[in-house]
DNA sequence: TCCAAATAGTTGCGCACGCAACTACTTAGG
DNA sequence: CCTAAGTAGTTGCGTGCGCAACTATTTGGA
C-alpha cells in the first residue's frame, strides 16, 4: 500500500471548499425554505413528485430518488401527507406497493415555493457562477456519480 | 415578486448533479472510513487538531471550524475521548473555557489513516476530474462560500 | 466597585435518519 | 399447485444533531 501523492493547492482548494461549502450551503437554503414550514426532505419530495407522471411514484422508486432508506421515507411521509400535500394511494395490481401521490393541494403549495426556492439556488449558487463554472461541475459531477455507480 | 429565469440545462445539469451526488459522495467515503471505526466527523475533527497549533484547538474554534453547533461537538469529543484519541485540556487563563488536545495515541492513529482516506478521496473524485475541472471547482466554492459569509 | 450582558461548555429534549426485524404479498422452481 | 425466496412498506431501536435552558465565568460600562 503505497502512500498516495497528497493534494496540491488547486486540488486541496476544490476538496476543502467542496466539505467546507457544501453543508454551509445546504442549511442556508433549508432555512430559506423554513419561512413555508418546508424542510428541504420535503421540498424534494414534492418536487419529485410533481415531475412524475401522473404526480404519483411507487414508495420504493421514490425512497431510492431521494436518497432515503424505506422507513426513512416512510417517516418523511407521515409529514407532508398529515399536511395534506401528499396521499398515499393503494397500487391495484400489487397489493404489497402503494403511491406517494401529490395532492392539487401539495401541487398548488409547490407552484407558490418552487419560484422562490428557484430563487435562492440562483442568488446562493448559480448566479455567482460563469458559464465555465456551471458546466465544470455538471462535468465533474456527472464523471463522480457515474464512478459511484460502477464501484458502489 | 416576479418569477426568476428556470435553469437552462447546463444550470441543471450542475444544480442537479451537486444535489444528488453530493450525499451519495459523502455515504462512500463514510463508509472508507468506517473501516477504522471512524466516521467522517471523527476524521475531521482529528485531521484539524493535527494540523492546529500544538495540536489542541478551543472548543468553540472547533465547533465552528468543523459546522457544528457547541453541544454537537461536546457529544462527538465524547466519543474520540473515550477512545484515547483527543483529551479535555482546562484553559489555565479563563476557566470557562477548555481546549481538545490530540493525544499521542490520537496522532500516530490518524498517521496510519490519512493516506487511506487521501486514496479515498482521490479515487472518488479527485482523481477522476481534470485540471480544469478541479480549478473550477475551487474557484466555484470559494464564491458561493464568500457569499455567504456575507448574506449569512 | 458592582452588576448586567456576553461567552464557554454541558444537558434535556425532540427530530430525522439507518438498520434490523417484522408482516404482507408476489414470483419462481420443483 | 405449493413452497421458498424475494420484494414493499412499517415499526422498534439506537445515533447524531440543533435548539433552548442551565451553570460557571469573564467583561464592560455606570
Amino acid at each position: 500500500m503505497a502512500i498516495p501523492r497528497w493534494l496540491n493547492e488547486a486540488e486541496m482548494n476544490a476538496w476543502l471548499g467542496f466539505i467546507t461549502t457544501t453543508p454551509d450551503l445546504m442549511n442556508a437554503i433549508e432555512r430559506d425554505l423554513g419561512v413555508f414550514g418546508l424542510d428541504a426532505g420535503d421540498y424534494q419530495l414534492l418536487a419529485m413528485l410533481s415531475e412524475a407522471q401522473d404526480h404519483q411514484l411507487k414508495m420504493c422508486d421514490l425512497a431510492d430518488t431521494l436518497r432515503l432508506s424505506r422507513s426513512g421515507l416512510t417517516r418523511r411521509m407521515d409529514g407532508v401527507v398529515k399536511a395534506k400535500y401528499v396521499e398515499r394511494i393503494q397500487d391495484k395490481d400489487d397489493r404489497r406497493a402503494s403511491f406517494a401521490h401529490l395532492t392539487a393541494k401539495g401541487y398548488e403549495f409547490l407552484k407558490k415555493v418552487a419560484p422562490l426556492h428557484l430563487k435562492d439556488v440562483r442568488s446562493r449558487m448559480i448566479d455567482l457562477l460563469n458559464e465555465s463554472e456551471i458546466q465544470a461541475l455538471g462535468s465533474a459531477f456527472a464523471k463522480i456519480n457515474a464512478h459511484l455507480r460502477t464501484t458502489g
